[in-house]
Order: C-alpha cells, then structure tokens, then sequence
RNA sequence: GCUGGAAUCGUGUAGCGGCAAUCACGGAAGACUGUAAAUCUUCUGCCUUUCGGCUUCGUAGGUUCGAGUCCUACUUCCAGCA
C-alpha cells in the first residue's frame, strides 16, 4: 500500500507566488510546474500512450462523466483499474463530472458562449437552463446523457464511487460552475452547494480509503475545488473554506476570460496553504496562461485546447498560432515550427500535414495532436527549468512578445 | 442512321408557367480553454465599403401579361435500336 499523495517544493521564485516541486502518486512522480494532458474518455484524442510518453507528458486526466457512461465503472474496475485499462503507468487525474454537469445543464454551448460576460442576472439563467439536460439541488444533480437521453444522477458520494471504481490516483471534488451570466446571488448559491459537495466529497472519500487500506491497495488522493467566479471575496472564502480542510491538493475551477486568470487565480493561492498542489481545471488554450498560472502559484494545468485545436488544423509556433489548412501552406516544405522537436516536426512539413488534412485523412489528427501537445507540455516544461534557473521573467517576456507580437503581450508583462 | 432522354454556380443537383439559384461537394477564411467537438461559424456569379445594383439556366427563334420551365430548329452529350 502506498500513501495518496506526496508534494514537496523544490524551488519558490521570489517575489511570486510560483514554484518548481515533484507530486509523488503510488503510480509516479510529476515534477511541477506541469501540463497534464487531456485524456477524457480514458484515451488521448488520436495518440497512444508511446506517442504521448514521446511528446514528454507525465500524467493525463480522464473524465467520471464520461467514463460513467461508457464503458461504465464495472469495466474499468474489472479490467484492473484506468491504468491497465488504458496502459497508462503514470500519474491519472480523474475529473468529478461537475463540469459536464455545468456544460450539458447550463446554456453553455447552445446558444450562450461560455466566455461571454454579460450583466444579466440568475433570472435569466434560469429561463436558459431550464430546458437543459441538467438540473441541480443540494442533494446532486439530475441530468440526461447526452448519448441515450437516459435519466441519471450524480452525488458528492457516487463521484467518489466512481472515481474509486476507476481507480485514477488524483480525485475531484463534486462541485458546480456558474456561467457567466449568472449573478452574485446564483454564484454565492453555487459556492456553498460546492463547499457542502466537497465536505461530503472528503467524508466518502476518506472512507473509501479506509476500505484500500483495509485491502491493502494503494490510497488514492482528493482535491478540494475553489468556485466563486469572478467574485474576489468568494473566491477568497473559497480557498479559505477549502483550505481549513484535509484535502491533499486543491483544483480551480470556473470559466475564464484570458485576462482574469491571473488575478483571480492570485486571489486564491495567496491563500491556499503553500505546501499542497493546485491544478487550474481546464486552462491553457494559450500560452499567456500557463505563464501567468505558474507565476501566480499553479503546479498542473490540463485543458482539451491543445488537441482539440489541433484536430481543427490550428497549430501553435513559437510565432503565433496558425491554420495549417490555409492555401498557401499547400507548398510549404518546411516543419510546423523549425525549433520544435516534436516527431511531426522532425519528420514532416506543413505541406505533408496540410495535404492530409485537406484529403481527411486521420494521421493529420495524430501529427497536428502530437505537435500541439508537445509544444505546449514543452512550454510548461521550460517554464519550469526557468523558475530553476531564476530566468523566469526573461523567458516570459521573450516568448510571449515573439507569440503575440509585442503590443498584445504587455498586457502579460 | 432511327428512337428516346438530358443540358442550371468550379462539380453534382433542386426547380415543374409567377422574385432563379436549393442542397451537397469542392474552394477561401475564422473560432475552439476541467472534450456532446476529425466540430462549429462566415463567405463562395459580377460590381459596390454599406445600402444596393447588374448578369445569367447549351444556341437561336417562338407562344405567353410573364419562360430555366411550353413549342420549333440547331448544337453537344447519354441510353437503346440498327
């Protein structure tokens, strides 16, 4: 049997809230800063697990949602549990399925970009939601699958089931996400429901530990997550909540515009206690992100961008974002980006994946997957060797003025 | 040679006497942040920044208030028969 989860902090850049330090799991170590990948239905979109350990990812996060759904938590605890069932050996996050609740439940992708602020109030989020596939009460949520339509519901308590069942190293809480139309009033009601959620979260899960401890298996490991949107004083209460309690690392979570990463993610790690992990849920679309999330206190970030955008044909460069579908790639014989050491970018050139995925064939998928997400593993990676090195500024300066074009970058510096 | 059918946007099509240009593909570009995503959005005859204007249904005639649509001839293609 081996312990939950080990942190210790290597290294702390003065003046910052960042840090270098190692996560140790009964299944391996993450050295943090670090990009877990995205591994939602217990695979990486297009990779095996040779292509992902290639491209330097250290751990990936899969998803309850909808592991729960398909192929259900029987199989994969009859299989051996997420890490035999998929083959990967290293560290595994498994994310609680509040967000697909948020996501499948409020007036998210039907209509209402997620990333739109607006003034409205709970009212209207109501009349919104209402015709969702989702709907909350204290006890949990009541949603529809999204696959069948059949009736299911989600506790604190069968989170914890199922992430057991499943068997991931890291766990989330249950909680709930507001959109960004909702008000105070909602966010403040979401907040508590999330503090009430975690507190039955950790009781669960602590004795669904005591039952490994009794087998003998390995312990698996709980993070409290932070809500409270925008609100500076709820997000404060949060972490404060939060941190008074026995979770082995904490998650951030919400939906964020770019620019409020930063300080709403400093009004919350000044707070949460110094020696345990933070994971920011779902961020690091850009490279902005994971730069301003190490200075102000993020270990791990995960987000889908990296491959989903990738499948879409945008691949990063170290000179900004580009569509390699676009024409006047169709004759350009040189690598994505000539200082990336990615696979794809030392065997093929953007004329080869343009053509492939012009001609729909799937290697363009696995390539374009392969350099995304080794570009940006790569990233956090540096900025890791630069908080180590004492270079971080210098480094954060330097590639974030040649990605955005010095005007657009100061907003970072 | 005879008989029948067809000809509409880059391509394949919709149209069945009343504002031509539907849908798909192809093409151009953009978006995507705890994955309902190999998805979605916009544009794709010409001119115009917009508003809007103009052109066009193989060719030439005809019937009709009005023709892509009906009639005649021609051209080309397809099928069947010689």
């Amino acid at each position: 049997m081996k312990e939950a989860l080990k942190f210790t902090i290597n290294k702390k850049l003065e003046a910052t809230l960042a840090r270098t330090g190692l996560i140790e799991t009964p299944n391996g170590v993450i050295k943090t800063p670090a990009f877990i990948v995205g591994g939602t239905k217990a695979t990486v979109k297009t990779l095996t697990v040779e292509q992902v350990l290639a491209l330097g990812g250290q751990s990936v996060l899969a998803n309850t949602y909808h592991l729960m759904l398909r192929p259900g938590s029987d199989v994969i605890a009859a299989a051996g549990g997420i890490h035999k069932f998929m083959n990967w050996h290293g560290p595994i996050f498994t994310d609680s399925g509040g967000f697909q609740i948020f996501s499948l439940g409020m007036a998210y992708k039907k209509g209402i970009d997620a990333t739109s602020h607006s003034t409205k109030g709970d009212a209207d989020l109501a009349k919104h939601s209402s015709s969702q596939l989702a709907k909350v009460t204290d006890d949990g949520a009541f949603f529809r699958s999204h696959i069948d339509g059949s009736s299911l519901s989600m506790t604190p308590e069968s989170s914890m089931e199922l992430q057991h069942k499943i068997g991931a190293d890291i766990h989330m809480s249950f909680d709930e996400l507001t959109a960004p139309l909702a008000g105070r009033e909602y966010i403040r009601q979401a907040m508590d429901r999330t503090h009430l959620w975690a507190e039955r979260s950790l009781a669960r899960h602590k004795q669904l530990n005591d039952e490994h401890t009794t087998k003998g298996d390995n312990l698996q490991a709980l993070y409290g997550i932070v809500q409270g949107a925008r609100e500076q004083d709820f997000r404060q209460e949060s972490a404060r909540f939060l941190g008074e309690r026995d979770f082995d690392g904490y998650g951030i979570g919400g939906v964020f515009e770019p620019e409020e990463i930063s300080e709403t993610v400093r009004w919350i790690n000044e707070i949460l206690p110094e020696g345990k992990p933070r994971h920011l849920l779902g961020m690091g679309a850009q490279p902005a992100d994971l730069f301003m999330g190490v200075q102000y206190g993020i270990d791990t970030f995960d987000c889908v961008a990296p491959t989903r955008q990738a499948r879409n044909g945008a691949l990063f460069t170290y000179d900004g974002r580009i569509n390699i579908t676009n024409n006047k790639y169709q004759q350009d014989f040189t690598p994505i980006d000539g200082e990336c050491d990615c696979y794809t970018c030392k065997n093929y050139t953007r004329a080869y994946v343009n053509h492939l995925f012009r001609a729909d064939e799937i290697l363009g998928l696995t390539l374009a997957s392969i350099h995304n997400e080794r570009f940006v593993v790569h990233t956090v990676d540096c900025i890791r060797e630069s908080i180590e090195n004492n270079t971080f500024f210098e480094y954060k300066k330097e590639f974030l003025e040649r990605y955005y074009g010095a005007d657009k970058a100061e907003v970072f510096l």
